[in-house]
DNA sequence: CGCCAGGTGCGAA
DNA sequence: TTCGCACCTGGC
């Protein structure tokens, strides 16, 4: 078990929709990595960890909840760029499971959340590893190796509907899940571009959520609300647009950021 | 029942 | 290049 420092909005990170696979628990969170399960629990000062496998877990988790990255300082920035701009500090961009992240996405499109995660959880549960954690069973995500062995019809008892032969489709392909690591976000939009079953927006939460390219943004509902509302612009076109103008290399962040403030208050 | 959801690919203009 | 439509599934 380790303490991470509690000067962060947990319940906001694991919670805005960045991930599916999490499980509330008594003042936290069960949430599953790559290789490990995690549980967070907030005690009064620190965050405690705790994990089936706990060699290196502090560096994981800190790599996890992107703890390394000084997000006081782009707050900073980005209030100088805009100050209308709600940030909550708080918020930490998860930095996730490449793989996960690319099943997840394709899966998503003209999709709802609770779907989503039961797919999710019927392919970690088919053919993930199970792990027992403070006596609960989990599933990992399986890999790309395991993966390859599925038809389409397993894909589509997976209740992924129509997006079984994108799955499939991408999963026996030469797809490079560490190539995009070495590429700029317009190169790597392109190139997940390319597979079947992913867009524009499909792609660029992938490159938000698994590989921390905090240039690119999906625009959702949310987004175009507090566009409208705040700046009276309209369209994705001018969106974008503006976003990059402004906000620069942190035009995914800042979008983010009013997701979240318009997502918590309408939702309250 | 019919409608639609954190989209995308496809064919038609 | 842009536009409209179909698409699995599940919940209302």
């Amino acid at each position: 078990m380790i303490k991470i420092d509690n000067n962060f909005d947990l319940d906001n990170t694991i919670t805005c929709g960045q991930i599916f696979r999490y499980e509330i628990i008594d003042n936290g969170y069960i949430v599953i990595l790559k290789d490990r399960v995690v549980s967070l629990i907030k005690d009064e000062n620190y965050i405690l960890v705790e994990s089936n496998k706990e060699d290196n877990l502090k560096d994981i988790i800190y790599d996890y909840l992107d703890l390394n990255t000084d997000y006081n300082k782009i707050v900073d920035d980005l209030n100088k760029m805009d100050n209308k701009l709600k940030c909550n500090r708080g918020l930490k961009m998860i930095h996730q499971y490449p793989l996960e992240t690319i099943i997840s996405y394709i899966i998503s499109q003209n999709n709802r959340v609770p779907s989503i995660t039961k797919s999710l959880n019927l392919i970690s549960e088919q053919y993930g590893e199970k792990v027992i954690f403070k006596d609960k069973e989990y599933y990992l995500f399986p890999s790309l190796e395991v993966l390859k062995k599925l038809s389409i019809d397993d894909f589509r008892n997976c209740k992924v509907g129509f997006r079984d032969k994108y799955l499939y489709k991408i999963v026996n392909s030469n797809l490079d899940i560490d190539k995009i690591y070495n590429m700029n976000s317009l190169e790597a939009l392109d190139y997940l571009m390319d597979f079947n079953g992913i867009g524009m927006k499909v792609a660029s939460c992938i490159l938000l959520f698994a590989y921390k390219k905090y240039d690119v943004f999906p625009i959702d509902t949310w987004v175009k609300k507090y566009m409208k509302d705040e700046y009276n612009i309209e369209g994705e076109k001018n969106i974008k647009k503006f976003a990059k103008e402004r906000y620069g290399n942190y035009s995914g962040l800042a979008i983010q950021y009013m997701f979240n403030s318009k997502r918590n208050i309408e939702v309250k």
